[in-house]
RNA sequence: GGGCGCAUAGCUCAGCUGGUUCAGAGCGCCUGCCUUACAAGCAGGAUGUCGGGAGUUCGAAUCUCUCUGUGCCCA
């Protein structure tokens, strides 16, 4: 047979995948078996595959593979969402760059037929790269958070919280690029250090022209719209001044003195200017002590009438910062300026300075939403894994605070209320919310009272919804649940697990929690697997403005989708960050080639009917047994592992038990010698346990299985490793395993001593066994002395009770071992090896007995606790007995 | 300021219900091997005050307290 030294993962990845699609086993329709059901987090419909992608799906995929081996219905669903932000920032620069069109020239209608155009064209490349992974999604269910179906669901859930007052409009600090005139996330907003100037300002006491207090800015442009200055309640700086009023420079406005312990008593002077309409903080604060607002900045960030200092109206906020340093000075206000770094949050795209701004948004109002989904996760209705995200998620959940849904865009699903264009904007005193126009109509007519009143007369708000709104719904409207609440949802709902990254718990987990609750009446899923977070090797977030993110289908090209598999999943234990490292995928690479080699091993031997004789027959037998053995108790830790989502960790101890029990030990154990060939029972055993391990290593790396499967047997169509039971953990025979466990440290020994005496390795050595209870045992057991002989090279075992000349000694277990050479022993170097090891011995010993002789131990303990005390006792004097005996023998 | 977490080998980290010769894995390092599957490999080896201190316990890397260092989230 002719197979190349290097698996090739190129030429295999995309035939598999094909056939696994083409055989529709990612499909998945309900039916009698118990549902496995996970929903992808949609990545943007404008995302690119990235690492925290490829490790976030890698874990979905091997979680799904896993459930259909174990014969579940598995159903994975995939999708995209439609990103407002995200997206309609691209369509507008695709508009500018490729269509010479700008927003502001276009429609809603218009910039909306170019916005789906634009996502047909290029949206959901990411869906196709997941392929490349192995992911195997239920294609025929792709979604997307502004399908038509969908979209209706999201239209219908606000429309049925506005009816149960869970939903108002209200006002509200927002950030405002005053350049763009938008409204913007704070994911938008991008926070730099930048050099700023303190001002300290002089606000006399009112009635006084020297009392007064000082007080800290950065914005003197923004005093005329103060409306109090808040001290610390524990500062006795100003504690007499407190319910005192003083006056706002420049233009003598009396304004109380509060005192509120949001202040920060170290920073500046510990008094704060309290200016609500521009300071998101200070406007939390007017709130509580009933404060009025004071807007003094318009729109395009200009001081507008509100702000009765003549000299700056008119002017932009930075231009007026300007005038007001002389201003100040020549009143005898400023006491001193004093430069700083502070962050400034500029505008993503104009890179104005944010301003913060009021204005009248839509919010839900979480309190009622969130008490039953903070419940569920207490009583672990719904499991965090690892479960410290609880911690997190309470944490967040006591102190909800209403959620703004509204967005100054068009891409996404505009909001359904109405107002009477008679009103004017923002200050519309009825507000129809309603499914359709015409509904909303109906109501306009009913609560004026005017029968005449026909659409033309109503505005539709022009926002949309946040994205979160509408994919909190996810687990729900992937399967109609809203359309269809007797269907399919049924079956698939509640889901198995999520699978997603910690940043977003607030803005997604806990919000598809809510949704479940008060929709479905249930959790959306049992359980969350919260992924870390996918860093370089410096710790740094990976990001493309960075430039450390590698590039991943680069990396798949490189070590193949396997390959980085195993490479992301190694490391990344549930919740921890993963440093990542393209070496981790280079280990992916090489356990993928292990696995190639040893087929080409396999496939390479010679069969025959026998065995050459009982001896290798005994061997063999052995060999298969232990590695059944090994097989189970592996099999045993990989279920108990997926239970808890130990996901690294079952990759792992399959990885041991193929490279080191298979590979290492199996296979020598019954490799036949040189141009020898393989009985056939040996040879369909190891057929066998090779294709268990195929299966078993299945869900984490999929393809180099599934070839490997094929090659190792004529298979069936049909009769593919993807689809295969997985193997059931049989309870292990411990003993015996340990009795195996004790050859090969024997082996070990040998090749040890083969080492330090510089001793070929096909060198043959004779051995003997000290005649003992533990050398019995050992040669009892059919098949071990054979092994034994092999994998240490020696001619055959002999027992005996007086120790041969010419010999070097090891204590393995409680058995002592003679290896004979021919050349020189020198003594000196033996007297030192074996008083080392007598010095071990008896410092092992004395714990142990310091143990034992303490009564409270003995009593206190249980008592196979204190029995395997008394056994490690007596071994060590055993061999303490043997090393002694070496040393007389030795003269030292 | 409030909350959460982390500290174990040179590096990155496991260590689950306190008890196995429990102090581990991978990488790196050292020695020897191109041994007829694999040098992307094989055989073997070294490396530790489990951050410091105190406590609980027959027994602590593991539980409690405290100190130190460090990271993250919210404000």
């Amino acid at each position: 047979m002719e197979l190349s030294t290097r698996y090739n993962p190129a030429d295999t990845e995309t035939r598999w995948y094909e056939h696994w699609e083409k055989s529709g086993y990612f499909r998945s329709i309900p039916d009698e078996r118990e549902p496995f059901t996970i929903v992808i987090p949609p990545p943007n419909v404008t995302g690119v595959l990235h690492m925290g992608h490829m490790l976030n799906n890698t874990i979905q995929d091997i979680l799904i593979r896993k459930a259909r081996l174990d014969g579940k219905n598995a159903c994975w669903v995939p999708g995209t969402d439609h990103a407002s932000i995200a997206t309609e920032a691209k369509v507008v620069h695709w508009l500018r760059e490729e269509k010479k069109l700008r927003k502001a020239d276009l429609t809603r209608e218009q910039f909306m037929a170019y916005a789906y155009q634009w996502k047909e064209k290029y949206g959901g490349i990411i869906l196709q790269q997941l392929r490349r992974l192995g992911a195997s999604c239920d294609w025929d269910r792709t979604a997307f958070t502004m399908d038509p179906g969908y979209y209706a669901d999201v239209i219908r859930v606000f429309v049925d919280l506005y009816g149960k007052g869970k939903l108002y409009r209200g006002l509200r600090m927002v950030n405002w690029d005053p350049e763009a005139h938008t409204v913007l996330s704070n994911e938008e907003v991008l926070y730099n250090e930048e050099q700023a100037q303190l001002f300290h300002i002089k606000y006399f006491l009112e009635g006084s022209d020297s009392e007064g207090i000082v007080i800290a800015t950065q914005r003197p442009e923004t005093i005329f719209a103060d409306v109090a200055v808040a001290v610390h309640p524990k500062d006795p700086r100003y504690q007499h001044l407190v319910g005192k009023n003083v006056l706002v420079p420049l233009i003598d406005r009396p304004i109380p003195v509060i005192a509120d312990d949001y202040v920060d008593i170290e920073f500046g002077t510990g008094a704060l200017k309290i200016t609500p309409a521009h300071d998101p903080n200070d406007y939390e604060i007017g709130q509580r002590f009933n404060l009025p607002v004071i807007d003094t900045i318009d729109d395009d960030g200009k001081l507008n009438t509100q702000c009765t200092y003549q000299p700056i109206v008119g002017l932009d906020r930075f231009e007026a910062r300007k005038r007001m340093k002389p201003a100040l000075e020549e009143s005898g206000h400023l006491i001193k300026t004093e430069d700083y770094r502070t962050k400034i949050g500029r505008s993503e795209r104009t890179n104005s300075v944010v301003e913060p701004k009021l204005s009248l948004q839509w919010f839900v109002r979480m309190g009622d939403l969130g008490a039953p989904a903070l419940q569920a996760v207490l009583d672990r209705e719904v499991q965090f894994y690892p479960d410290n995200f609880q911690n997190l998620y309470r944490n967040w959940m006591e102190n909800l605070r209403d959620w703004c849904v509204s967005r100054q865009l068009w891409w996404g699903q505009q909001i359904p209320a109405w107002y009477l264009k008679a009103d004017a904007f923002n200050k519309e005193t009825h507000i129809f919310v309603a499914e359709s126009a015409e509904q909303a109509l109906k109501q306009a007519r009913a609560a004026t009272g005017n029968n005449q009143l026909t659409i033309a007369d109503l505005r539709q708000d022009e926002d949309v919804l946040d994205t979160w709104a509408s994919s909190w719904l996810w687990p729900i409207s992937v399967f109609d649940g809203f359309s269809q609440p007797e269907g399919e949802v049924k079956y698939y709902y509640p889901t198995a697990v999520l699978v997603t990254g910690w940043d977003i718990i607030f803005f997604w987990v806990a919000r598809m929690i809510m949704a479940g609750y008060e929709y479905m009446g249930q959790r959306p899923f049992q359980a969350v697997y919260f992924t870390g977070m996918v860093r370089d090797k410096q710790r740094r977030k990976m990001s493309k403005s960075l430039g450390n993110s590698p590039d991943a289908l680069k990396l798949i090209d490189d070590f193949g989708a396997d390959g980085v598999r195993y490479g992301l999943m190694s490391s990344a234990a549930a919740g921890g960050d993963i440093l990542f490292d393209d070496k981790l995928c280079e280990n992916g690479r090489n356990f993928c080639n292990k696995l190639w080699n040893a087929l080409r091993l396999v496939k390479g031997w010679q069969v025959v009917d026998q065995p050459e004789n009982e001896t290798e027959a005994r061997k063999n037998a052995l060999a298969v047994r232990w590695m059944r053995e090994k097989l189970n108790k592996t099999l045993g830790e990989v279920d108990s592992n997926f239970q808890s989502f130990r996901l690294s960790e079952a990759l792992l101890s399959i990885y041991a038990l193929i490279w080191d029990d298979f590979c290492s030990w199996y296979l020598e154990m019954v490799k036949p010698g040189y141009e020898k060939p393989i009985d056939r029972a040996t040879y369909e055993a190891t057929l066998d346990l090779y294709s268990d391990l195929m299966v078993a290593l299945h869900p984490f790396m999929p393809f180099i299985t599934e070839e490997l499967w094929h090659q190792l047997r004529e298979r069936q169509t049909g009769d593919d490793c993807m689809m295969q039971q997985y193997p059931k953990a049989e309870t292990p025979d411990e003993a015996f395993i340990r009795q195996v466990e004790t050859a090969k440290d024997v082996i070990t020994k040998v090749r040890d001593l083969r080492n330090q005496n510089q001793i070929k390795p096909r060198e043959e050595l004779k051995m003997s066994v000290q005649n003992s209870d533990s050398a019995q045992a050992l040669f009892a057991l059919a098949g071990l002395q054979e092994m034994i002989v092999k994998l240490a090279v020696l001619s055959p075992l002999e027992l005996i009770d007086t120790e041969p000349a010419n010999n070097k000694s090891f204590v393995s277990g409680t058995g002592k071992y003679y290896v004979e050479f021919e050349q020189k022993i020198d003594i000196a170097a033996e007297c030192a090896r074996v008083k080392q090891e007598l010095e071990h011995q008896r410092g092992f010993l004395k714990s142990v007995e310091a143990k034992l002789s303490n009564e409270r131990f003995v009593s206190g303990a249980p008592a196979e606790v204190v029995e395997n005390e008394r056994k490690k006792q007596a071994d060590a004097l055993a061999r303490i007995e043997m090393l002694e005996e070496s040393r007389v023998k030795l003269g030292c």
